[in-house]
DNA sequence: ACTTGGCACTCGGTTCGCGGGAGTGCCAGT
DNA sequence: ACTGGCACTCCCGCGAACCGAGTGCCAAGT
């Protein structure tokens, strides 16, 4: 009953401190909320909610901020994800339904998501497992250079560097590339490695290493690469963040800048629909411990094919967040999903 | 003769206020300079470049600061490009020599030049002219949408979908790519469009439509839309520009994720070694007034195939960045020329 | 014709002191 | 367990005063 209160409390400061970014104190909670108690009985909450670090004063006579952990209780208990209006919806299917190729489809997802959030939002590439080669192609760099280019048949293309211990020259490209081919031409992309795991002993001598090291290129990309690209968009929003936020601007925009740490950031969700929280410096990332990183796997029907999300401050409007990370994700995951 | 010092003042002004941040006033000028003169005079001076327009004093009783027109006349007549020290030329050697592919190499110098100049890079991928056809792969992805993908013999991958107004079967893709593959392979990008712009006659009826829209798709591709990829690196070192530049981060960001604006601030040089400077209200790009942009091409030799340069503050040190800007495209043009 | 020192003036920035007000913690009473 | 009352803290805004940098102008000097 009391512990019920108290969180009400606490929900109640966190939807003013979102609304307001100002302290919020114990008489404006009171006049805001219905909370049919006196502002000493809700100081009397605000102290134990203290003592629990949920929240915190920035001087002795300010009101209360949420602390990480206050928005983790929040999050957890308190706040349902919140469905987008109609318009909101209507927007989404205008903006998406218009994309011609993948990296469009992609492209617009990420703007749109940071136009509904008014954050940074972050897309990463579907991976390749559903799809199946359409084809390969090797193209000779020079002597030891090879330039090998996956073409799936969802239209994603790959391409990577070879770099071979011997010579190759073109005749024997040829063969290699004409083997592959034969193997792998409509096989699915998890199902490539097995097929082509041996092929480099159907040659002898020095043509066998080079045959080898466009095998293992091969299978890096198919297997290991394939879900490395993330886009980016609404970095603007970052100067919208506020004052207070001026100072962590620089860093977000530091970590912003590198492949790896997105990928880090976007994490590896497999279930669609299950949205991921990590608020403040549950981050690990340095540099975003001021903010809170929403994300969610997207994919066709359960299967989880990459991730997306938005990057914000701590002090985000989790419930609109949630849903319009989910709601683009659902759609993108509709479009990938349709024939092609 | 009084001319002369008058100008000597404006480059001391530019000079300390891109030092200090702070409106220079006229004792501070005579104490740093060795102008030989008194403060009266140089206020004379100041006087009259103001008249001139060519500085501004923020208050009343506040030094003087550079205005546009004012950096202009000192890019113009005052500044000379600043050579590397023997540190910098090393660190960019060390820099740029790893890399792998052309992918990489951009990646690699955008980050050079954002890191040398504390500001924000851009590079633009080189366009195709000089390469030829390795290959050209028609990719069937439904009834009437075909995937184009091109490789370039530089290791460059263009990829397009065309959409037909007829559904093409796999049969006639198949001749459509057998007939493009026979006319362009090996053939120097510009001089794709005459093997290929009678392509579409060689069928008859419906197939005619198919292959025409997939011959002027690889036209565009090859023609038009060679040079559109542009890469950005640097975003975070905005936060660095200083207090009273805050206020322009948000316009800037919005301006430096669209594409087609990064491709309209490149510009189109056409030779290398040409420096262009753009200062404050000079560049059309709204959002970008309170920041200049230098670019240069580069190449291999003479012959320009694509934009570098960098964003910063009105009141950068144009000498180091222009010479950081100039030595970057000096570097990456030779690493274009290298056989690859 | 320039240059210079002197001088009065302007005005932004800083410091200081002083309420006002919002907010708290605690306590005694219901 | 809640509430009203009360003393206390401390941030914030405001005006005053002051300092100092800088200017414009003028009369004198070269």
């Amino acid at each position: 009953m009391v512990e019920d209160r108290r969180l009400a409390v606490l929900r109640a400061i966190v939807e003013d401190y979102v609304a307001t970014h100002e302290p919020v104190g114990s008489r404006a909670l009171v006049e805001r909320h219905s909370l049919g108690v006196s502002p000493a009985t809700i100081r009397n909450d605000m102290a134990a909610l203290e003592d629990e670090g949920l929240i915190t004063a920035p001087h002795t006579s300010a009101g209360r901020v949420p602390t990480d952990q206050g928005y983790r209780v929040f999050v957890d208990r308190l706040s349902a994800v919140k469905p987008l209006s109609g318009a909101e919806k209507r927007a989404i299917g205008s903006f998406l339904d218009g994309a011609v190729d993948l990296d469009d489809v992609m492209q617009r997802s990420v703007r749109l998501l940071a136009q509904l959030t008014r954050q940074v939002a972050l897309i990463q590439y579907p991976s390749l497992t559903r799809s199946t080669v359409r084809h390969i192609e090797l193209v000779g760099l020079g002597p030891t250079r090879i330039l090998l280019v996956l073409i799936a048949d969802n239209g994603r293309v790959e391409q990577r560097i070879v770099e071979t211990s011997v010579p190759v020259s073109d005749d024997l490209l040829g063969r290699v590339r004409t083997r592959i081919v034969e193997q792998v031409s409509g096989v699915r992309l998890v199902d490539v490695a097995e097929r082509v795991a041996h092929l480099g002993e159907q040659f002898e001598g020095p043509e066998r290493a080079a045959a080898a090291a466009v095998v293992a290129t091969l299978l890096e990309t198919v297997v290991e690469r394939h879900e490395e690209r993330v886009m980016l968009a609404g970095t603007a929003n970052l100067a919208s963040f506020g004052e207070d936020f001026t100072g962590a601007v620089r860093p977000v925009l530091e970590a912003l800048e590198e492949q790896m740490v997105l990928l880090r950031l976007l994490g590896e969700s497999r279930t669609t629909d299950a949205l991921t929280v990590r608020i403040g410096h549950e981050n690990e990332v340095e540099g975003l411990s001021a903010t809170s990183v929403v994300t969610v796997g997207y994919g066709r029907g359960d299967d989880v094919v990459a991730q997306l999300g938005v990057v914000g401050p701590t002090r985000m409007d989790y419930a609109s967040t949630m849903g319009s990370v989910r709601a683009v994700a659902r759609y993108v995951g509709r479009i990938l999903t349709e024939p092609q």
